[in-house]
DNA sequence: CGGTTTCGCTTTTTT
DNA sequence: AGCGAAACCG
């Protein structure tokens, strides 16, 4: 996403976007094809955007047109968009676009957001009592596991998870998924999935595939809940369109209804997300269910100099195109291309490092203009390894998710527990957490029990009954359990969420399990941190919003609606190190696109499963985030998986035009101690300037 | 039941 | 190499 200034050049660094232009009653500063794509309102319109083409900022002005000029309400606009970021700046730049509270009741969010708003409305008829749970991807996983132990023993359903979230999110039911199987494997996985969907029903929890599968279940099936929710959204906006996957095509369509008041906009070529279900085609599929649909390109680039463009195009040529589109720009030639070779994956790290000091040292550039970006996030360390020996300053983004983390998953699961006594997922994953002496025999028995009660774990544990097929302390143990959860959720309603939290934490000594569990006492610090961390976001939610329950505070913690890392504002001046997936909609002065090398970029998975288009499209987004510099590396060879192997460069290297690439390094030992010597002179002078002796 | 060891898999990308 | 889960031992 590009700031919203005027076109033409930047020299900013992403840094200090957001801060917007001010705002504008005409649309002079528009170039014509997004004028004609703001104003346009009179029916269904396909906005293609090429890169930098200044796709958001149609969005944003359009929005403001709408308010502004067509007179539609606020509330009754809807712009979604993928990611929790990408709705927050969007957030930012309409309000500075609009005259102060002139956006209340508009909604910006992100495709699972709404799903999630739309089911908890629509409880009733989903099928959901209150506090339903929310379970991430490594909670279903957890789950699938669970149900696999119980029944058949099949480790050929490794993939399971993978196939269910196809089938959901091509609004395949379980039943047709097993009477269309093609092979007994499917068939086994369409049973696992059947069970799988049972579980979740039996523990009043949804994931995130359901987020938007339900929702399109109810508006498809309930005509007056659907006029309701289309009568709410009288214009809708969709962002990185490409993007969607079935489900989500489907929910655009029922939420638009007849009135077809609908602004999508994206590219194909930057469509990177089909292994997770996106599908590119809904954009070409959009013409057909929508006859009246016009489309605008936007193919001026206000981004990049020609050279990184046409290196782009080139190499972007060589892939089918939905929509034949060319990107230009007026910005001038600039800087060739470079390709640099390197001798292994730590000489890559140390050169980009070195290169990048030069930058800041010897031209007073940014350490925040310069990005690293690679295909996966374990090529990260070697570049963290490096700009930390260096002490420059980085700003990571992706990696293990806060929520991923052990500590921070097992007290979602008590607040979970808390907000959803039929969560067993979570009552599983507590129970032993710290050591209550309740282990697997007990909870196999407590299992057999609820199961042929129809109840759940927890309701189970409360049951005279129980002491049918458990007894003594086991009994005992459960029964407390039992009763301690039901004090923090009188906690919880009387004194709110927060409180229940830190009641918990206190309660169960979690600090003290911690150390336990932990191997140095310093990891268990920066645990015991994340788990404060967590009760302060907890705290903060429940202070936007004092009505929020427990369980919608745990359901938006599981979106991650908040958080999302250190996020923008810690931008600063750091090089930003990411993957390529995480880099689109961003941009940067100079890019060091890292590790261009077959088996790489394009990954070997790609190769063998011959999508080598997706990956060139990955490609193409690394190069089309380059403002004014770009520069390709690779290396001879590379560890994988502990053993050396030797690397080749890229075939998408020899698709780039050659006139606009120089390349470097055949790697000579004066070269490299050359690079080192600069290192240590440019470190020498960070420490100066910081007047740091260490 | 709890702690330790060993094994095996990972490294594509993530709302 | 590094991490998590099964397997094994006390």
């Amino acid at each position: 996403m590009s700031s919203d200034r005027p076109n033409g050049p930047s020299r900013r660094s992403t840094a200090t976007r957001g801060r917007g232009a001010p705002a504008v009653s005409g649309q002079a500063d528009l170039n014509p094809a997004q004028r004609a794509a703001v104003q346009y309102i009179d029916g269904p319109l396909l906005v293609l955007a090429g890169a930098g083409s200044g796709k958001t900022r149609v969005i944003t002005r359009k929005i403001a047109y709408l308010i502004g000029t067509a007179g539609i309400a606020p509330r009754h606009i809807v712009a979604v968009t993928f990611t929790n970021k990408a709705a927050r700046e969007m957030k930012a730049r309409v309000a500075a676009l609009s005259s102060r509270g002139g956006t209340t009741g508009l909604t910006i969010t992100t495709f699972h957001s709404l799903g999630l708003e739309i089911l908890r409305r629509e409880r009733a008829a989903a099928g959901l009592k209150a506090g339903f749970s929310l379970l991430d991807e490594q909670d279903s996983d957890a789950l699938l596991r669970e149900i696999l132990r119980h029944g058949d023993d099949d480790p050929a359903t490794a993939d399971a998870r993978a196939r269910i979230s196809q089938w959901k999110n091509d609004l395949v039911p379980p039943a047709v998924a097993l009477s269309h199987a093609a092979d007994e494997r499917e068939a086994r996985q369409a049973r696992l999935y059947g069970e799988y969907e049972r579980a979740l029903r039996a523990y009043n929890a949804v994931d995130f595939d359901d987020l938007i599968l339900r929702p399109v279940e109810l508006l498809r099936d309930h005509a007056e809940l659907r006029e309701r929710w289309q009568n709410r959204v009288h214009h809708l906006l969709v962002d990185e369109y490409q993007d969607t996957n079935g489900a989500q095509y489907e929910l655009v369509r029922l939420l638009v209804g007849v009135r077809g008041a609908l602004t999508v906009v994206g590219d194909d070529d930057q469509s990177i997300y089909a292994w997770r279900g996106a599908r590119p085609e809904n954009l070409a599929r959009l013409r057909e269910d929508l006859p009246r649909l016009r489309v605008i390109k936007l193919e001026q680039n206000y981004r990049s100099s020609t050279r990184i463009l046409r290196a782009a195009n080139a190499l972007i040529a060589n892939n089918p195109h939905l929509f034949e589109k060319k990107l230009w720009s007026e910005l001038g030639p600039g800087e060739p291309i470079r390709v640099v070779q390197c001798r292994d994956e730590e000489h890559e790290a140390e050169r980009i490092v070195a290169e990048i000091l030069q930058r800041r040292y010897g031209r007073n550039e940014g350490f925040g203009d310069c990005a690293i970006l690679y295909r996966g996030n374990h090529q990260a360390r070697l570049f963290e390894k490096a700009l930390r020996a260096h002490d420059i300053p980085y700003f990571l983004s992706g990696g293990q998710s806060f929520f991923a983390r052990t500590e921070v998953k097992d007290v979602m699961a008590y607040l979970r527990l808390l907000a959803n006594p039929d969560d067993d997922a979570a009552f599983l994953r507590l129970v032993n957490v710290p050591r209550r002496e309740i282990g697997p025999h007990t909870v196999e028995k407590l299992g057999g029990y609820a199961g042929s009660r129809g109840i759940g774990l927890l309701a189970a544990c409360e049951e005279l009954g129980l002491s049918s097929v458990l007894s003594g302390r086991p009994l005992e143990r459960l029964r407390e359990l039992a009763h301690w959860v039901a004090r923090h959720v009188r906690i919880a309603d009387r004194e709110g969420t927060v409180e229940a939290v830190r009641s918990v934490l206190r309660d169960v000594d979690y600090d003290d399990w911690l150390r336990e569990q932990s191997s140095s006492p310093k990891t268990a610090e920066r645990r015991a941190e994340n788990v404060a961390e967590l009760v302060e976001w907890i705290a903060r939610l429940q202070g936007d919003d004092r009505d929020a329950s427990l369980a919608e505070i745990v359901q938006r913690l599981t979106l991650q609606d908040v958080l999302e890392r250190q996020g923008d504002e810690t931008g600063g001046e750091r090089v930003h190190l990411m993957t390529l997936h995480a880099a689109k909609g961003l941009e940067f002065p100079n890019v060091y696109l890292a590790g261009v090398e077959e088996e790489l970029l394009p990954h070997r998975s790609s190769i063998e499963a011959d999508t080598i288009e997706e990956e060139r499209r990955l490609a193409y987004v690394g190069i089309t985030r380059a403002q004014r510099t770009l520069t390709l590396t690779f290396a001879a060879r590379r560890r994988r998986f502990g053993e050396q192997i030797s690397c080749e460069p890229s075939r998408f290297l020899a698709e780039l035009p050659a006139k606009d690439l120089q390349w470097e390094g055949r790697d000579t030992p004066g070269d490299r101690e050359t690079q080192r010597q600069r290192g240590r002179e440019s470190l020498a002078g960070l420490r100066a300037m910081l007047g740091d002796d260490g």
